[in-house]
DNA sequence: TTGTAAGCGTTATCAA
DNA sequence: TTGATAACGCTTACAA
């Protein structure tokens, strides 16, 4: 039998689907009014007072019946709904799973919960946005990656005052906060590493368009060139931020006479793709060929072998959009800090070392 | 000054914080009454019809003022939220990452969107499903691990009515739906193949007390006594899902000198940590030591050696999860399908190989 | 075929 | 110090 007994008290409606515990019924326990139940629940220190009696009671009556306030209502009624919106560029990419860990549990420790949405595929961005916004369920946008491939976000977020803060591969001209790691110190670690080991060859693998990478790039580049030393254009290679297509990329380049003695790789991904590419070409790592990534994500220490990488602190970034939107969120005319620059470090492993005095296996033909 | 300058023609209240078009504004501007424009954008095809006229300057006008429904009130209103909890044991645990990844991304297609919940301190298990409940949000509820630790949990969204569905770590005799892996396949085919390879002294690591990962040791030690190998008690290792838990265990068993020629892992996490202790000690893999993990998690088969592991179809166990809340939801008298067992598979990789007739650096005192 | 009105649970304003 | 009341934006009987 689909159908229950019919109760005679029943509302007119449908029954309703989830039986809760309203103001209501609280108030009728604690013998008082709704809005009694809110002032003292809501905890409205605001002008107000309240009899001690009058709170134990309610307070008593709330805990015995269990009631939980409906956000929804909260929400509905222009209060916050206690919401943020996290958009996640791509949710494969270690690092930012690392970030979601830490802006989940940022924002856990801080009463907000997450809605996560991911614009992994290239069109759909537009689309999850209005997702998020259309619901108009979120107190606050975090927004990991992929800033600059989403034209309009910026300008519609602001327009619906909801406070956005950007992540990650972010743009460096937005109008919106950006939280970032030192990419400048990072790129320079790097190359000052390198050079201490007396690498004078060198190649970059650039993983993708994103400015944070392009930044990598060129402070990399700077650097090589104040030290006197020339990356040739072919030893700068493009690439997606992919392992695969790193691998394939850069296959030419080791298998060339003039081939780098080491290679710096703007993320940990496309730095796999680089040993992969050297053990495929029988090159030795460290010995006939230094590699250093970025990121230093998840495992990175566990390859083969294990990866010299600067670090980035996925927990600090996450963390730190997260106070900035929670921040901006109380106080919609504060100005929150523009920029937030994190430190990185270099983490020194196997794969990189001492420049050979001649490659290994190189030939004067160059091709 | 906190207080803005007065506008005269301000509502009540404080000025609104997000200006919103509301459904009476596209009603007002199509000429007709609200309910109307509710119809038509609901599609309700409930009994009533509505004429092609109507229905044509409705769309019109929400289309102009860029009209969404609020998804607060819908859901205040009794029906859905279409917002999808997901409570996940260890946001750091790999094979849980990408089941969130899929999750996140099935729940999209459909038209959902997922609020994430970590419970990664001990503690908090309890507190933040208070805290999704609390809500009253979510249409329904995906647990990624750690059902178990949740005592309270599955009564509780069985009063609130809320479908759930359990993935991954869960108990295999509750009262949800579980959508899982064939464990029992899995520890099997990892048994199997050590055998061809000619193992006869096994060990097995145990990540853990969770159902399935007791299942895969139970079922791998039955399948060796069914083929005449005794794993010796000792060689069973009950140790934490983590790699340095791992490799601080075996450590002593490796040094035995009864040691064991292969290892079944029941995660790639505890796998790792045999590979770095037997590193550490000096075995080489799969010369001295062969090592199958389970998961086949993300950059497994980078490490060194590259891992032979059972394969989780994550993607698979996710969008099942999902489908089956969704269809919850939909119909909450149906009867779901109470469990989903998804194929594993194993992959061959170079951690393991033949065993050697005599184990290397074996001496025949015992300790 | 469409409009009217009530109500979802909460909070803010006003009056008592 | 507290209670009644009116929203918030939407859906759905019921009436027209």
């Amino acid at each position: 039998m689909a159908a229950e007994p019919r109760d005679d008290v029943a509302p007119a409606t449908s029954p309703p689907q989830r039986r809760l515990v309203t103001m209501k019924q609280v108030a009728e326990l604690a013998g008082v009014a709704p809005s009694t139940v809110s002032r003292v629940l809501t905890g409205a220190a605001t002008s107000v007072s309240i009899s001690d009696e009058t709170r134990r009671r309610v307070l008593a009556s709330a805990e015995e019946l269990g009631f939980r306030p409906s956000r929804l209502a909260r929400g509905l009624r222009g209060s916050r709904t206690a919401l943020l919106g996290l958009l996640v560029r791509d949710l494969r990419y270690p690092l930012h799973q690392s970030l979601v860990d830490a802006i989940v549990r940022e924002a856990h420790d801080r009463g907000y919960h997450v809605v996560i949405g991911s614009t992994d595929g290239l069109d759909a961005d537009q689309h999850e946005l209005e997702r998020i916004l259309e619901t108009r369920m979120v107190d606050g946008v975090v927004v990991v990656g992929g800033l600059d491939d989403l034209p309009g976000l910026v300008d519609e977020l602001y327009r619906e005052r909801i406070p956005v803060v950007g992540l990650g591969l972010g743009s460096r001209d937005g109008h919106i906060p950006i939280v970032r790691s030192d990419n400048e110190a990072g790129a320079r670690l790097a190359f000052e590493h390198l050079a201490e080991l007396g690498h004078r060859r060198l190649a970059v693998v650039v993983a993708g368009v994103h400015p944070e990478i392009v930044d990598r790039r060129d402070v990399f580049l700077a650097a090589a060139a104040a030290a006197g030393i020339t990356v040739p254009p072919a030893h700068v290679i493009d690439v997606a931020n992919r392992t695969d297509a790193a691998e394939t990329a850069v296959a030419p380049l080791l298998a060339s006479s003039a081939r780098p003695t080491a290679v710096f790789c703007t993320t940990d991904m496309v730095a796999r793709g680089v040993l992969r590419a050297a053990q495929r070409a029988g090159i030795g790592v460290p010995d006939g060929l230094s590699v250093v990534g970025y990121d230093d994500q998840e495992w990175a220490a566990d390859w083969w072998p294990s990866l010299t990488s600067v670090r980035q602190d996925a927990w600090g970034l996450g963390s730190t959009a997260v106070r900035l939107v929670l921040e901006a969120i109380d106080d919609p005319s504060a100005t929150v800090p523009f920029r937030d620059w994190l430190p990185v470090r270099l983490e020194v492993r196997a794969s990189t070392g001492p420049a050979r005095p001649d490659p290994v296996g190189g030939t004067e033909r160059g091709d």
